[in-house]
DNA sequence: CTTTGAATTAATAGAGCTATTAAATTATAT
DNA sequence: ATATAATTTAATAGCTCTATTAATTCAAAG
């Protein structure tokens, strides 16, 4: 095979992505923003990593401020949807918890950081995070709404042990973004690398649904 | 009674503290760093805020990475010390369980802000963590060792459901810890006051404590 | 081809930060 | 009182950061 052909062979499938730079500054944006926070990251580091002018960040979104909101809002009302999804009826409650529980690592999974940057958020900059509440509050109380409904139900049965709604949330909660937040942790003790981590979070799912099945038996 | 008695009385016990600049520095920057983390708080604020010229932050520590040093390893050995204490003998392991959870909520509720900042130095400068896991490590070891030499016992006996001893440590440490990290988040979505999230913190507690022996029955 | 608007860049003002230096002040000891 | 050492300050060099401006390149439309 000649050398010719071999490059022939290597370009043909050239599928470019087309992103178009505003594109590409919003998606290292995003990276940068979730890996260091609003803070750390600077519009010069984004502009340098996507492979643009720096002003060009800010012509396109005027202050770093408004980059970060931009991406911010999009990300967690994603995130939230996701996150506060109600669950099927039709299903024993215990089912349900396991459906909440499966739904959170699969949300907190493809957005691992999110948790921190979050927290992040709301401890250094509160006032950012007060505009969201009004638009992400209905979401969880529509959630944990349903679910204290639910456990009400079954606590009256006898099915479950007697116990208030809010400890059960906050007991899902902890358990379920835990592991999350403290990743780097994780990975720094057990020095694990990617793939050990990713065993470490399925072992943690099937945990979190056994102890959570176990703490609420009567 | 006379005015002028009066001002006797409340002037009498003025018992002067007496710190030392650098000692207010110290106290200050400690503040700030849990507050802030490192790299978002700077000497100007430290000196500004212990009433002194900025460069005397640097006469008595050099660099701000020192100062952090020096300040992070006091704090972080303190905690561990505590967080890692080897609970009683003689008591059943039920005992054992409550006492860990409440020397975690301990150590916890008088340094709120440490995990954040820990878990935030471990994301954001792994490589200053590094140092501290050889001092730390052996403290962590030596108590989760016991409990897993309990744990496996009280399998083997029947008297708790068959797990394994790694998971039962994650569980405490997602319980007991998330409430903290957590705690700028309780405070917004709840919009409670301090005394308010002193309040959920002990029921929160108590929560923990039922859950967890619930969760190990057989 | 020329015009027009969008995309991009170079340059820079203005601010804050770290760290150093030299000078001034205060405390301590002889 | 004077010399010596510790403490404190003002000033500044050298960075990096955000945001703006004016100029330049590029692309599409007439």
């Amino acid at each position: 095979m000649s050398l010719n052909n071999c490059i022939k062979m290597v370009r043909l499938p050239k599928k470019q992505k087309e992103l178009t730079t505003e594109e590409t500054i919003l998606q290292v944006a995003e990276r940068l923003f979730l890996d260091k926070g609003f803070a750390l990251t600077s519009t010069t580091e984004i502009a340098r990593e996507a492979g643009c002018n720096q002003a060009l960040v800010h012509y396109y979104f005027r202050t770093k401020d408004q980059l970060f909101t931009t991406i911010f809002k999009a990300k967690i009302t994603a995130f939230a949807n996701k996150f506060f999804a109600i669950y099927d009826q039709g299903i024993s409650f215990e089912e349900k918890i396991m459906q909440i529980v499966d739904a959170h690592f699969d949300v907190l999974t493809d957005n691992p950081r999110l948790p921190n940057l979050i927290l992040n958020v709301v401890t250094s900059d509160p006032q950012r995070m007060k505009g969201m509440r009004d638009s992400l509050g209905p979401l969880a109380v529509k959630m944990f709404g349903k679910l204290s409904e639910d456990l009400r139900a079954e606590v009256a049965a006898g099915h479950v042990r007697p116990m208030e709604p809010m400890e059960l949330i906050f007991d899902i909660l902890s358990l379920d973004i835990f592991p999350f937040v403290a990743g780097g942790m994780v990975r720094m003790v057990w020095g694990v690398d990617e793939k050990g981590y990713k065993d470490f979070v399925n072992k943690r799912r099937q945990s979190v649904k056994a102890v959570l099945l176990n703490s609420i038996r009567p």
